[in-house]
DNA sequence: GCCAACATGTAATGAGTTACATGATTAG
DNA sequence: CTAATCATGTAACTCATTACATGTTGGC
């Protein structure tokens, strides 16, 4: 089973949204699916003249006010049929590579302060992420009666929301773990 | 900022653990870390030709009871101080690409019940995920006053659990999501 | 006797990031 | 006027997976 490549699959899922500039896609996936899903310039410019030539998509050169010109990409049907069908195929499971955890799972080699410190910066990232998701939450507001895709995008924000407070939670156990041994260690030494 | 091979950090990390071959290594990391980082021989055999040219690890030929030849690794001073530089460093943030929200972010464009085959295939999987790390709590609570790694083990097992809970969570909450769209169409619609 | 698992690798491939290059426009 | 942002790309690189190759051992 050969490896897929996916920007592309998530290139056509944000043209079916709006058309736009590849430029306008990397924004895009920065404030809105960004804490899941990732691409760079490298990736999006190539993939993008790969799907025009192979008909997914089209591009319209446009003027802006200023007579500046960009390069507009819109999905054809081929390339709606296109990601359907992956749409429809299960999704592989995350592979994904969790660096904090493997680095605590190393944890006996590391000096106890380290681990609190690792802890600490969860905590504060998904406490930032929190503050972030909730401004996201009031922004997409508004289409909830008006766009069809508000469901989708209020779902995946639920994710995040569950999976910033789920890290919490858990580094508050982590460290009530270490200090509970920490304790023991203290009774044991007596 | 050039990306680092982080393969050879989980080797070194397994290393302090226990000594082994490179199968050991990739069947340990089946059976513990797999649901946060994975390894394939193909990056594990040359990683450790590497890290003994280096010389961060050591190997030794040891023969089995049946007299086959096997090559075991073993973590060195310097591979140790190698790691704990690492390990002391901030953790990268996760950039993992969570191909399940993909897909349903753009759920629009799926039809209604695909939506909800791949939430309850998200809940089969995690119920699974759940029963597996019941069973390793089990096996590792043997070590828990033996290892001082077991404080470790048990802090990322719990990552694995809170995540498994948290995405049936999810699963449940997107599906009512769903319905209650569904039924105010319904409502609409009259 | 055969299949699964053990055990160690290499080669091909491609996915994806980072860095580089270039130029226009806008906000301070 | 200068820095940041908009905007479009290419090249180099490397990480990582998949497939291939080869041989052994253990269970049914």
């Amino acid at each position: 089973m050969k490896r897929e490549n996916k920007t592309q699959f998530a290139l056509l899922g944000i043209l079916t949204q709006y058309e736009c500039t590849g430029y306008d896609i990397k924004k895009f996936i920065e404030t809105s699916i960004g804490f899941f899903w990732n691409e760079s310039f490298g990736q999006i410019y190539p993939n993008l003249k790969r799907l025009e030539k192979e008909g997914s998509i089209k591009s319209l050169r446009k003027k802006d006010s200023k007579g500046s010109v960009k390069i507009v990409y819109s999905i054809t049907e081929p390339g709606r049929k296109k990601l359907q069908g992956w749409l429809a195929q299960k999704a592989e499971p995350v592979a994904y590579r969790h660096e904090l955890l493997l680095k605590l799972f190393f944890g006996s080699q590391m000096q106890s302060p380290k681990v609190k410190e690792h802890l600490s910066r969860c905590n504060e990232h998904n406490r930032a992420l929190l503050k972030n998701y909730t401004q996201i939450e009031k922004d997409i507001a508004q289409y909830k009666s008006t766009s069809p895709d508000w469901l989708y995008w209020r779902m995946t924000l639920q994710y995040g929301i569950l999976s910033a407070r789920m890290e919490l939670e858990w580094a508050d156990y982590s460290a009530k773990l270490i200090q509970s041994a920490k304790n023991k260690k203290q009774r044991d030494q007596k």
